[in-house]
DNA sequence: CCGAGATAGTTAATATGTTAAGTAAAACTG
DNA sequence: CAGTTTTACTTAACATATTAACTATCTCGG
């Protein structure tokens, strides 16, 4: 419940800037994830976000439809599709990121440099210790 | 994302257990929240279980047709209803919490006690922090 | 080269999340 | 006390999440 309700003050945060511009965050992952690449395995995209496959399809639909993500044949592997940014969305995403950092730097002003980066070290060392534990399938 | 990667990761292992009685996570917390209490608030369980009002019509909708929970009149207050447990979900919760609690003591054993106390003010402190600031309207 | 099994994505069905708008009962105000 | 505002919920419309099933490729051992 603790990990929710910061993590929906955060993304609240995120979300005043990001509806601006009609994104969602899941959408802005993206954005953020395909930016300076020429394309990006679907799969590999998901992993990246945090975006099961099944989600991705129907956002990479409604992204693709307003000219967000375009998609190129992979000619290495017929069964996977490369998805890359646009003109448009690249000029989007250097028009939005500014206002994006600004919340980061936010973040780091409430709790400070030091225990910001404890905060991450302890979310990451619960996230490794549940990842393998008890799992020996 | 390093919140929601982690979240994720916590709340896999509560789906795991969950999911074997047909419960969503959200449906566990309203559960849980209304343990011990003979009625509870519609807005009052969606605060404390952080699931928005409008999720909550659904969700209680479906809990009812299962009869996990119950409306009463609140004759106090004839804009709002409390939401109870039933006798089946009483029993349910006794069932499922022995599980659940053990979930929680394999958090405490990754992390130990100290840590996991840490993680939970530096949450409380950035929830807090976003929570007041810049929001002067 | 072939067929079993592994991969990358999509589809489908159900449950929530998110915003905005609508409804009915209280509380407030002149 | 009528009129306005607030509060508690519901409805509606759209975007995601979650799990399972399905399709098209690929990979590999034989």
């Amino acid at each position: 419940m603790a990990l929710l309700r910061t993590r929906e003050a955060v993304v609240q945060r995120f979300r005043v800037v990001l509806s601006q511009y009609g994104l969602t965050e899941q959408q802005w992952r993206i954005l953020r994830a395909l930016e300076g690449r020429e394309g990006l395995e679907i799969s590999l995209l998901a992993e990246q976000c945090q975006i099961q496959l099944p989600s991705m399809t129907g956002i990479l639909k409604r992204m693709e439809s307003r000219g967000l993500t375009r998609r190129k044949a992979n000619h290495a592997d017929g069964r996977s599709i490369l998805i890359a940014l646009t003109v448009e969305s690249k000029a989007l995403v250097e028009r939005i990121k500014p206002q994006i950092v600004e919340v980061y730097a936010e973040i780091e002003r409430i709790l400070g440099r030091r225990k910001l980066e404890q905060l991450y070290a302890l979310l990451e060392e619960l996230e490794n210790g549940l990842g393998t534990a008890s799992e020996p399938c």
